[in-house]
Parts: C-alpha cells; structure tokens; sequence
RNA sequence: GGGCGGUUAGCUCAGUCGGCCAGAGCGCCUGCUUUACACGCAGGAGGCCACAGGUUCAAGUCCUGUACCGCCCACCA
C-alpha cells in the first residue's frame, strides 16, 4: 500500500512519527554559520519555565503560541530560534523542596548543612527540569533542544556574575535597609505571596505622650499627644511622633517634643502628609479612627520607615529575630527600669504589659474595637513582622556615567528618571517606539511601573540561587589574628573605614568589597570609575567572570597579583588589614538572573556568534502577570549589558481561568495537566483549541469537567478541546479521501482550460485565506485565523468542493485537471495549518509527498517541493487565483443548493429520492444555474434541474425564493404546509421591507447618510420588493 | 485605594471605520448506515447585545454614569 493515511486518525502515532523526523533532521537546529545579510533571523527566547513543577495549561498556552510564531517565520524562511530553558525559581523552589523534605523525611531546611540542602534542590530540578522539557516536545514546541539552557548553569551563572560586577563597578549597586517579611516562629524571610492576611479582631489603642513643655492652642493648654496604634509594643522604637502640615494645630505643634514613656527618649514632632487627619463623619475607616498624631517607628512598620527615611529620623529596633523584646539589636536608651522589664517578653505578652503600664499611669485614653487584615506567615501562621535587615539594591534611578553618551542626561520629560539611568534605558524605548506592546494598552503598566520605580532588592535570605559573589571581611584587630566575632553592623561600619583609607590612597571613594584567601592574592571590586585604570590592574576581570558558580560550594576564588606599584601596595595593606573572608550567605533575587536570559542563554559576556547572529531577538510572548517583574527588568538589563533592548515587540495573552472565571491553581484543584489532553485528544487538538480562544482582550474561560481514565484515574478535562479533536479528525479524513484519488496523478495532465468553476471557485477562496492567514499572523492574531482556516477548510473545502470533486474523479478526461488542483489545494492548506497543528499536517504531507511528489498548476503556480512540512515554503504568490466572478457564481449556485435542501427538509423528503426542480430567474442567473445544473444536482439530490427566464410552476411544487430566483421543487403535495411557509417568509419579508422604507422615508436619512449607504438601502428595498411580488404571486396561485 | 479588562444565543466566544434581517463552535430539536469522516452529513429553533442617560439620520459599536465579574499594583496606624 503506497503511502495511504490509516482509516482511524490516531494522534500518538502520528505525534512520534513527527518528531522522530524532526528531530533525526534537527529542523529546529538554528545555524549561526549562515549569512546574516541574505537570511534574516528571526529569535524567540522562551520564558523559561519555573522547576517547581509540570506545565499547566498556561504554560501549553504560552508555548504554543510561540512555536506557532516560529514554525510561521521558519516557513516563511527566516533563520529561526527559539531559544528553551528554565528557570531556578529561588523561593518557589526551595519552598517545595522543604515541603517534600518536611512530608517525606521530617526534616526541616535547617537541619542540613548547606551544600546537603542544595543537593536536594538541584535533585529536584534535574526531575523537573527533564519532565517540562519532556512535556515541550510533546507539545510539538520546535525549540533548538541543543541550546538548552538553565538559568543556574554554568554559562548563565557565568552572565549573572559578569553582569552583577559591571554594575558594582558602576557604583550602582549598594548595602541599604530595608523591612522584610519575617516569621518569627521559623525565623525565617518571607516572599511578599507568602504573606496571607487573616481578619483580626483587634484594638485601636489611643496613648498619650506627655509633651516636654506644654502647649497652648487657641487658650487651651496642652499638656501631650494621643496617638492611636493596634500595635502598641513596637512604641518603644518610636522616634517622633507625625502629624498631618495641614491639621490646624500642626504650626503649634510641629517642631515640639515629646518624652516617650517607658523609655524617656525625648523624639520631634515632624509634619509628614502621610498622616490621615482625624473626621469622625469621613467614610475612610482611618480618619474616623485616627487623632492626627501618628507615632513613627521606622524599625517595625513599612510606612514608617518610609517617613524616617524622609525625615531623617533614628531607627531603632526593639526585637529580637523570635520577636521578644529585646536591646541587643539596635536599642540602646532601655536604660529604664521600666524598660528593663520587658526585655525578654514577647511580642504579645509585652504589648499588654505596655498597655497595662499605660493604663496605670492615666496615659491610656480610650480603646475601641478595631477589625483589620493582617500578614500572617502561610508557614507558621503567626503574625509577620516587618524586620529591619540588610539588603543588596540595585539603583535604578542613578545616572550611569558612561551611558552619558550613547543616552544623553537629563530626565525623561514629566518624571524624574534619568535618561542614563536603569529605569531610563528601559523607559526610553518605549517612548520612542521601539518597543512595542501587543495589546498596546499593557504599555501604560509598563511605562507607569518604570516611572514610579524604587530601588530593586536583590538579595534574597535563600539558600537555592545564585550566591551573591560578595565575600566580606573581618578586619584584624591584632598583628595575624582573626578579630573575635563581631556583630555584622559593626564590621561593616569598621569595614568603611579601611575602604576610606584605601579610597583615598587611590584618590577615589566607595569600594566595597574584597576578597582574600591568601595574603598575596585578592581581587576588589571597584564602584567608581575613576579608579578603572589602577583596578585594572589589580583585578583581572575574566578571572572573576571564571571564579565560582554561585552557591555551589567552590573555594574561594583566588588571584595572583600581577601589578606592582602604587595600586600593589594598596591592595597589599588592605590585605594586611583583613583578618576572615566570608562568602555573602544570601542569593540574588530570581529575577536577577532572568532579567539577563535573552543574552546570558547567548553566551554573553563572550562575545559570541548567536549574539551577533539572534540578538536583538523579536518577540517575547508572556502572560500580563509578570510585564513589571520580568519584562521591565530584561529590557533594563539588555540595554545595560548587551548595549540594545532584547526584543522589539513584547505580545501578552490571555490568561486560563475555568468556567466560573477562576484562576487554575492547585489548592482550587481546576487544574487542567496538559499530558491529559494530549493523551485523551492529542497534541494538535490541544494547540488548535488553544490558539482558537486566543483574542486580544478577553480571558481564556475553560470549562473544567472529570474525565475517567481508562486506567481507572479521574482527571480534569474540558469539553472545549473537543472543538481541536474534530477538526483534527476532519482534516485527517478529507485528507485520506483526497490521497485515495490521487494515485498515480500526473502533474502535466493538468490542462488550465480544463479546470471548472468549482476549480477556479476553490483556489480564490485559498489565495484570500492564505492572504488573510498571513496578515494576521503578522499581527499576533491567532483566533482570527484559525477561524479563516476552519471555514475555508470544513466549509468551502470538504463540504462544497470535495462533493463536487466525487463524480470528476469517475470521469477519466476530466480526472486529470482535477487531481491536480486537489493535491495543489491539499498542499497550500496544509501548509497553512502547520503552525497551528504541526503533528498531523507534517503526518499528512509526507504521505503527500510519497503519492504525488510535485504538486503544480503547469503555467499557474508550483508548490516548491520539500522534504518536510516544517521547512516547507510558506504559501505565497497565489493573488493571480483571486477571481470575483467564480465565487459569485459558486456562491449563487449554493443558495440554489441550499434552498432546495431546506424545502426537502420541511417536506421530508427522504435523501434517497432524485426529485425534480426547476428555477424562474433573470436571463443571466437563469444561464448560470442552468450551466451549473450538475453541481445542483449532486448537492442537493436532484436527477434534474433546469432554469430560465419563464420557467412556469408546476401545480404540486414548493417553492424558495432567493434573491431574484424562484426555485421550484417538484412533486410536493402537501398546499397547507406550503402556505403556511410561504406566510411566514412574507411575514418576514415583509418586516424588513418596512425597515428599510422607514429608513429612505426619513429625510434627514437620505440627506446626511453616506450616498453609498442610502444607494444600499434603495437596492435592498427593490429586491425585497421583488421577493415579496414573487412570494405574493405563489401564494394566490396556492389559493386559486 | 489606583489602574486595566469584561458583561452579546443554554455554554464558550467573534462582531473592522457607527451603516444589509447581529455571527461561529458546542449543546438542543428534526431527518440521514450519501462507498473520507456519526469526532460525520443536511435542516431548524434559540438574542431587551448588563442597566440608565446622552451624541447621531443611524449605536452591540462613540460619550457619561451605575451594577456585577475578573486581573494587576499599592496599602492595611
């Protein structure tokens, strides 16, 4: 059997073979030796998937999509990439890591050594990592599988820490403060999704600060302040007292001070327009409850601290990191007696002390009941507490030197970001269009997002990440001994100071960082550039690059000084100085290193040939989520460090929610797994279902539904991938029907005279598809043509044009032509669907291939030959086939057809009877139908049909009217029936006429409307009115 | 609290620059072993286009407001 399809479509089968070929040709490899000049490249860089878990049905959204950009531009034959790989997803991973660990072993992260803990992660991704890609090629994702990358591996690795130092050494990354989520109990730091807020019963407490010298507003004398807290015990670390510039006694008051109780610490009053002014009638909760006064504790509360910082003000932390109360961190005026007591307390237990305190001394003046959210760790469950610590940022906003040039200086108009900053060199392209959003509107998030951007903090208290490559030092405190422990702050602050010293011998300031092993070998890095020339000496640069990979237990890098001199002996004394180096325990912020994947993937810092080749890339395809997070910080990053944005247009599509509009989670259980539905429907179905819902503005709603296995397993499912699943079966059948007669087909018995209208009808109808395909493809459109493809295919295709096909194939001199047109028209569609169900067409054209190996029109149009569908020609030149007249002419025929099927419906008329009809028209509809008799025929069941000008009704026949024709069906019996529809048209007929005449009746219709559209209206009428003359006629006649 | 999107047939969604009697798929009803396909073929029923105003000769489409649903960001003294 030469290359028949098998009689049942079986989409496993056909999905192996598929790869199989794919693979063992390596179609998706993308070769950099090629000419940039003469192949255009054309990249995609993969949102790298998180190694938490399998895909969900997002991430089969988001990679479809993709690929089907891909396979459209590989056709199109552009030099494609689409780069894959993952993500090491620091916090999520970790998190189910400890989970796992926790479930099977009871054990906890902190009851293993680092590199142990690390070993069980990294065991954990390779799972992961092996399972996504797995479940990529499955769904026929054409990534280049040999460029593989991970976001922790060494070429990436490699990038993080290249990129991390060209920073450094652009002074514009620093150790700053900032509040992290804590959790007291597991003493640990939370992502901010990490956080749950639970409603809290709780208390408004309202306390009084006794004023250092009374005050007196308008003859009254005041002798303190209220202020109102729900959490009282963190009053210790106050360090003023707030209120609103505009509440009328703030010039009285501002500038005063109070005596804290407990403590005695003697704190300002400042004015900050953060604090709500006090209304009992307001609507908003906080001025009913607020008296004006807001106390500042920078140590313990988020906004505070941004009032501290604004202010100037001292920080003082009260806590311990198990949230007692505690003056070894940062408290140093608890002195009191009073104070002294609660040292040790916990949280809880020292906010009723305090309360209790207040309450002795006449300072507690009121408590009211006070219903609020609040953080609750999703481990422990205990309250979070924003804890003061030490972070590495990155500045965004800093002018770059160096980009001075290329960026020019100055702010972007109407904000304050620099134009040579980070955040400018992400904004700029933007404003000036050459980056660009689809849906555009996700621009404004984009550009709002940058304009109100703080500094970025990037370290993370993680284990699993790339370790920050900072190693810090202890300095001596006596001649070769390490100093005894100190307290982090003060070795930083000590640490200052010898830097300072060096700086100065270096005549610059503001290093930061060293690293020594071994008294004769070290490497600083620099963040200033006046102090390039000398460093770079001292350091080598790509020996830093070659250094460790983060996190992964390494030594120490070490360096041999090859320098001498002034920069020799600085370095030398610094060495001197320094007693202990340590490794920066923390990791960067996952972010960090997916802000450099499309170039870190490309083997950046080198200066390799796929950068030259695939950066810039084209597009980059996510979900709206993570537009600031991710794609912001890529854009920044890419013009940062490989000197241009990573892609020109950024495309975000719809997010998977199921039938009630929710998210798909694991806890709601609404998941649908995408193996599930490759297996029970099969992968093209899946993409073909998915790009089909895929529009501009809506949300993806998926009805979720069970589904038993035949193991026995239920699984989630949706009734909408049925949709992809019988197109599928459609296409693989009209296809198999289409290679049956295709055997043995000559390509020079095509004749072009030979060809009928059906012919010239159904290759009109392909070149505006394709046309159509093609410019909406262009436009990240995928629903839209996957609509045009199903109509051409289902409708114009198998039911129309392989219908009429069937009595041609009998007929030996017309056979020929025919076969050639189909196998012609079978190629350019299946070409067309590629992208959207790559398994099947690929399946369908290597039979293709084998039956009829060159599919050409002689004289009209080839399609080029190929040896796979992949790297198949996309259809083009096929305009020449456009032709009016042939689909008028079709399209008359089918009313005809579609006219006669509905009477013998209404009048049942059972399929096997070969009636008889005839048709009443104008001469040259008349000639048409006449000339089309045969394709009347054979749609609509008929042994014989006629039409002319005067073609009279026979007495027993039903009749249509359509348009101007009046279609007579023969020996039907039942006057009733035909009455009654008849009526019923009129009646309909008739409404519409009305319409219209109301429209051209309105004056004001016909003087102001557009010509064309009153000249509309006029022809609508007068064939109304002709049908409903027509319609009238039949009906007397019934009665007469 | 700020921003964005949605509300059209029982369900999931299209609907261009405002202009034919508002469309598709699924589901439903009727008929069909038509030699590619019952995951199919033919036909049919089904709509106060969320609500209230406004602009216009004309509104599903533009403007204003309301309600509900969803998402993102910020915040929670």
């Amino acid at each position: 059997m030469s290359g028949q399809l098998s009689k049942v479509y079986e989409p496993k089968i056909t999905e192996e073979q598929a790869n199989e070929l794919w693979f063992a040709h390596k179609y998706f490899h993308a070769e950099v030796s090629g000419n940039c000049e003469t192949r255009k490249a054309y990249t995609i860089v993969i949102p790298p998937p998180n190694v938490t878990a399998p895909l969900h049905l997002g991430h089969a959204l988001n990679n479809t999509l993709q690929d089907i950009l891909i396979r459209f531009r590989r056709m199109q034959g552009y030099n494609t990439l689409w780069m894959p790989g993952t993500d090491h997803a620091g916090i999520a991973t970790q998190t189910v890591v400890e989970k796992r660990l926790l479930a099977e072993r009871g054990k906890r992260r902190t009851d293993f050594e680092r590199e142990e803990f690390v070993a069980h992660v990294q065991a954990w991704k390779d799972e992961y990592e092996a399972c996504i890609i797995g479940q990529l090629k499955a769904m026929g994702c054409s990534c280049d599988w040999e460029r593989t990358r991970f976001t922790m591996d060494q070429v990436c690795a490699k990038a993080v820490r290249a990129a991390f130092f060209k920073l450094f050494k652009d002074g514009l990354i620093y150790r700053g403060k900032r509040l992290v989520n804590w959790d007291p109990a597991t003493q640990t730091v939370l992502a901010d999704d990490e956080v749950e807020y639970e409603t809290v019963q709780g208390h408004f407490w309202y306390m009084r600060y006794p004023l250092v010298e009374p005050v007196e507003i308008q003859g009254e004398r005041f002798e303190h302040v209220t202020v109102a807290t729900t959490r009282p015990e963190t009053m210790l670390g106050d360090t003023a007292v707030a209120m609103n510039p505009n509440d009328p006694r703030a010039k009285h008051l501002v500038g005063k001070m109070v005596r804290l109780p407990i403590v005695g610490r003697v704190i300002p009053i400042i004015a900050d327009e953060h604090v709500v002014l006090p209304d009992p009638e307001s609507e908003d909760e906080k001025a009913r409850y607020s008296t004006g006064f807001l106390k500042v504790t920078p140590a313990h509360d988020p906004d505070d601290w941004e009032i501290g910082q604004r202010h100037g003000l001292d920080i003082v932390n009260v806590m311990a990191p198990n949230g007692s109360i505690s003056d070894k961190y940062g408290w140093g005026d608890a002195a009191d007696p009073d104070a002294q007591a609660l040292l040790g307390m916990d949280r809880f237990e020292a906010r009723e002390a305090i309360v209790e305190w207040f309450r002795q001394e006449n300072l507690l003046e009121d408590v009211r009941e006070y219903t609020h959210e609040v953080g609750h760790s999703y481990r422990s469950h205990v309250p979070i507490e924003p804890y003061l610590s030490d972070q590495w940022y990155i500045a965004v906003k800093k002018p770059i030197e160096h980009f001075k040039d290329k960026s020019g200086e100055g702010t972007i108009e109407g904000t304050d970001v620099p134009v040579n900053s980070l955040a400018g060199l992400a904004l700029k392209p933007l404003l000036d269009g050459r980056l660009r959003f689809i849906p555009e509107r996700y621009a404004r998030t984009y550009q709002s997002w940058l304009e109100n951007l703080r500094d970025w903090p990037i370290s993370r208290q993680l284990w699993w990440g790339h370790r920050i490559p900072v190693w810090r030092c202890t300095a001596r405190t006596g001649r070769g001994h390490p100093s005894k422990t100190i307290h982090p702050d003060q070795y930083q602050i000590e640490l200052q100071i010898r830097m300072d010293d060096f700086s100065e011998q270096m005549g610059t300031s503001g290093y930061h960082v060293l690293v020594h092993p071994k008294r004769d070998k070290f490497f600083i890095c620099s963040s200033s550039n006046d102090a390039d020339e000398a460093l770079n000496k001292v350091i080598d640069y790509r020996d830093f690059l070659n250094s460790s990979g983060a996190g992964d237990g390494q030594e120490i890098p070490t360096f041999t000084l090859p320098f001498s001199g002034k920069a020799f002996t600085a370095a030398r004394k610094i060495c001197n100085m320094v007693a202990t180096f340590e490794h920066d325990e923390d990791v960067l912020d996952t972010w960090f290193s997916s802000a450099l994947w499309p170039f870190s993937t490309m083997g950046w810092p080198d200066n390799t040939p796929e950068l030259k080749m695939f950066y810039p890339g084209d597009v980059l395809c996510t979900a709206r989520e993570i537009i600031t997070l991710w794609v912001s910080r890529m854009v920044m990053m890419g013009q940062y460090c490989a000197g241009d944005i990573p892609f020109s247009d950024v495309f975000i599509h719809a997010m998977i929610q199921d039938g009630e509009g929710r998210k798909m989670s694991k806890s709601l259980g609404n998941g649908i797994d995408p193996l599930v539905i490759i297996g029970s429907h099969g992968a093209d179905a899946m993409r073909f279902t998915l790009a089909s819902m895929t529009t501009q503005t809506q949300d993806v709603r998926m009805p979720v539904q069970k589904m038993k296995l035949p193991d026995g397993r239920t699984e989630n499912t949706s009734p909408k991938f049925d949709f992809g699943r019988n197109f599928c079966n459609k296409l693989w059948n009209a296809s198999r029907f289409a290679l049956m007669n295709l055997e043995g087909v000559e390509p020079d018995g095509f004749e072009k005279d030979k060809m009928t209208v059906t012919d010239r009808w159904i290759l009109s109808r392909l070149a505006r598809t394709a046309a159509a395909v093609t410019e909406q493809l262009d436009e990240f459109k995928y629903s839209e043509p996957i609509t045009e493809l199903y109509r051409f295919f289902w409708n114009d295709f198998c039911d129309w044009y392989l219908e009429w096909i069937k009595p041609r194939m009998q007929d030996e001199q017309q056979k020929p032509s025919a076969q050639n047109v189909l196998a012609f028209v079978l190629d350019q569609t299946l070409r067309l669907l590629h992208p959207f169900v790559p398994f099947i067409t690929e399946g369908i054209f290597q039979k293709l291939n084998e039956v009829v190996p060159a599919r050409k029109l002689q004289g009209l149009a080839e399609a080029a030959d190929a040896e796979a569908l992949v790297i198949a020609q996309w259809p083009r030149g096929l305009d020449c086939f456009v032709d009016g007249e042939a689909e008028k002419e079709i399209s008359i025929t089918q009313d005809a057809v579609r006219a006669i099927r509905d009477l013998r419906s209404r009048y049942n008329i059972a399929p096997a009877v070969m009636g008889l009809s005839s048709a009443k028209a104008p001469l040259e509809t008349a000639r048409l139908l006449d000339a089309n008799a045969d394709l009347i025929c054979r749609l609509a069941g008929l042994r014989r049909f006629s039409a002319s000008v005067d073609a009279k009704k026979p007495g027993n026949a039903a009749t249509a009217v359509v348009n101007d024709i009046e279609i007579y069906v023969h020996d039907v019996v039942d006057a009733d029936a035909e009455r009654r529809r008849l009526e019923k048209q009129k009646q309909e007929t008739e409404k519409a006429k009305q319409a219209v005449e109301a429209k051209l009746n309105n004056d004001s219709f016909v003087a102001k409307a557009k010509p064309q559209v009153v000249a509309q209206a006029r022809e609508k009428l007068a064939r109304l009115s002709e049908k409903l003359k027509t319609i009238e006629r039949n009906l007397s006649h019934l009665k007469g």
